[in-house]
DNA sequence: GACACAGCGGACAGGATCTGACCGCAATGG
DNA sequence: CCATTGCGGTCAGATCCTGTCCGCTGTGTC
C-alpha cells in the first residue's frame, strides 16, 4: 500500500466501513506510520471530506457528513440492495424522481459486476413493486429502462424492437434524447433515423435495447420542453376516472390505510370524503373494501354500478 | 488539479458521469498531458477498476463492470433518489434484504450533507411506503432505523424511549447488538445496561435514539441466532389467518394483478386457487376484488362472514 | 491498400512529493 | 497530575510524478 492515491481511497472506505477508528488501526490498516496517516486524513479534508479528530483517551477520526457526498464505498450486498431500491424509487409517484432513479440506476447498474446484476436479476422476481396492481402488466423491464437511460446520457444511437398497438414489431435505429415519466409509464423521445422524425416510443412496448457504439453529437430538440411534447403526442384515450365517495371512518384513519391511493377532500365529525383517481375501477373498489368501513359512492355512476355487481360478485362468493 | 489523488478520485467521477470519453477529454478536464493521463488510467487498473480502451477513430475510455464496483460518485439528486430507494427497500419482504437495505442507508446517512437529508425528509412525506397499508400504522420511523442500525454496527451504546404496550415509556441505555427484521417488524437485540439482560425492543416503540459516543467492546451474544432469539421472544398472539379462494381468472391474469399479496396454490382450466396469508381480512377481501372476478370463498369460516359483511356493505354504498 | 486517428508504452531529466523519524505541543479524561 | 492521542513542524533521503519526445499498434475510412 505504498501508492498515496491507492490508499485515499481506501481511507476513504475504511472510514465508512466503521464509524470510529484510532490513529493507529488506520495506520495499521493502510500500512504506514501515523504521521502519513495523518497527513492522508489531511488530504481527504483538502478534498473536501469532513474527517473529525476527537483527541485524548479513545480519540479517533470519524467521517461527517459535509458540503458533498463522498463517493460510496459499497459491498456487494448493500449494492444488491441499492439497485432494487432504486428500481423500486423509479416508479415512484414523486415528480422528478423516477427520472433521477433511473438515472442513478443506469450509473450503478453499469460498474456493476456481472455476478451482482445476475442477483439482483434473481431477487428481482421475488420483490415485485408496490406499483398499483392495474398497471403492473404494462411495467417496464429495468433492464430496458436503465439501458435506454444510459444511451439517453451518452447519446448513444441505440437499436431496438418496437411494436406499436395493433401492428407488427419492427426495429427502429434512434438516437435517444430524453426518458419521460408521465403517470405510470415511460416515454423515450428520440430522433427515429429510419423515419428522419422526433418520435416518442412507450418503453414497456420496446425490446432488447442495445446501444451500437456510436456516439452522436448533439441534436437540438426543437419543440422546447420534451415532456410537454411527449404529453401532447401520447394517447389519452385510456379511460381515465374521478372517484368519489363518503366514508364512515375519521379522515386519519383512512388516510392511514389508503393515504397511498386517494386523498381525502372532505371531513365532517366521524367520516370524510375521499377521491381516487385511476384508470380501474376495481382498484378505487378495493380501496374503499380496505378502509373497512361503511361508505357511500357519491360519483360517477359507472362505480356506483360497478359496486353493486361487487355487492353481487361478494354475496355470491360468500354463498354455500 | 496537481494531486495525483484528488485527480484519481476525479477521474473515477468523470468516468462514471459519462460513458465514453476520449483521453484528450479526459486529460483536458483533469488538467494533465494525455500521457499522464494513461499513467492515471493505468492506476486505476492497477486498483481493479477495469478501465476499457478502443483505439482508432473515435477511441477512448469507459469503465466497464468489473470484479468489485468501484466508489460511487453520486450527485446531490441522485443520493436523494437512493437514500428514498434504500427506504423502501428496507420495507421489502425479501429475506434479508431489508438489513442490508437498513446498513447501505445508514453508511450514506452517516455521510450526506444535511442540506441532503432535509430534503429525503421532506420527499418522504410525499412517497407513501408501499407496504401493506394496513401495517403502517406501525411503521418506522426511518430515521430510528438508521441511527440504530449505525449504532450496532460502530458498537456504541445507544440511549432511547421505550415505551412498551400499557407501560409508561422509560429511558434505556442499551448496547445494540442486532437488528432483525421479521414479517414487517423491526427489532433491536442489545444488551439492556439498567437491567443488565438481553433484552428484544420493537422499533415502532421506540424513540429519539442517540448514540452516547461511548464505544463498548464485543459482548457475545450467548443464544445463538439472533433471529430465531428475537423470533422466540416477541409476541405471536397477534391474529394471523390463512385465506383460500377459488378465482375465476387464468392464473397469469390472477398473478399478475395480485401476485404481490397472494400465492396460486392450484390452476384449472380457466380458473385458479389462490392462498393469501395477513392479519387483515380488509386486505385480503381486497386483493380478491381487484382480480375483477367472480370468486368462491374456500376457507376460513370468518372470512366467508366478512365478505358476506361486504357484500352488504358494498349494496349499501351503491343504494341511492 | 494508404492514411489519419487514438491509445500504448519506453526513456529521460528535473522537480516535486512522500515517507518515517523525531520533536514539543494541545486537548481530554481519569 | 498523568497517560493517551491527535497536531504539526522540521529534515534528509528516497521515491514519484510530470511533460516531452518518439516509435509502435490497432481501427476505421477513403
Amino acid at each position: 500500500m505504498s501508492d498515496p492515491s491507492a490508499r485515499t481511497l481506501r481511507l476513504l472506505s475504511l472510514l465508512q466501513a466503521r464509524r470510529y477508528w484510532s490513529g493507529a488501526d488506520l495506520a495499521g490498516r493502510l500500512g504506514v506510520s501515523v504521521r502519513t496517516l495523518r497527513r492522508d486524513v489531511d488530504r481527504l479534508r483538502e478534498l473536501g471530506y469532513p474527517v473529525e479528530a476527537s483527541r485524548g483517551v479513545d480519540g479517533g477520526y470519524a467521517l461527517a457528513p459535509g458540503a458533498a457526498l463522498p463517493p460510496l464505498v459499497l459491498d456487494d450486498d448493500e449494492a444488491v440492495a441499492l439497485a432494487l431500491g432504486l428500481q423500486s424509487a423509479a416508479g415512484s409517484a414523486v415528480a422528478g424522481m423516477a427520472e433521477t432513479s433511473v438515472r442513478a440506476l443506469a450509473k450503478v447498474v453499469q460498474v456493476m459486476p456481472v455476478r451482482l446484476r445476475r442477483r439482483v436479476e434473481a431477487l428481482r422476481g421475488a420483490t415485485v413493486s408496490g406499483w398499483n396492481p392495474g398497471e403492473v402488466a404494462d411495467a417496464v423491464d429495468p433492464a430496458v429502462l436503465t439501458t435506454v437511460a444510459l444511451a439517453c446520457r451518452d447519446a448513444e444511437r441505440t437499436v431496438f424492437g418496437y411494436a406499436p398497438p395493433g401492428r407488427a414489431r419492427t426495429e427502429r435505429t434512434v438516437e435517444p434524447h430524453r426518458l419521460v415519466s408521465l403517470g405510470r409509464r415511460w416515454y423515450l423521445l428520440g430522433w427515429d433515423l429510419d423515419r428522419g422524425d422526433w418520435r416518442v416510443f412507450r418503453l414497456d412496448r420496446l425490446d432488447a435495447p442495445r446501444g451500437t457504439g456510436a456516439v452522436f453529437g448533439p441534436r437540438r430538440f426543437p419543440a422546447g420542453d420534451p415532456a410537454a411534447y411527449v404529453r401532447e403526442r401520447i394517447d389519452t384515450a385510456w379511460t381515465r376516472y374521478v372517484v368519489e365517495a363518503d366514508v364512515d371512518a375519521p379522515a386519519d384513519a383512512v388516510r392511514r390505510r389508503i393515504g397511498r391511493w386517494a386523498t381525502v377532500v372532505g371531513e365532517r365529525p366521524g367520516g370524510c370524503r375521499v377521491r381516487i383517481e385511476g384508470d380501474d375501477l376495481d382498484w378505487a373498489a378495493a380501496a374503499l373494501v380496505v378502509t373497512g368501513a361503511p361508505f357511500r359512492v357519491v360519483s360517477p355512476p359507472e362505480f356506483t354500478a360497478h359496486v353493486a355487481a361487487l355487492a353481487t360478485r361478494c354475496a355470491a362468493a360468500a354463498a354455500p
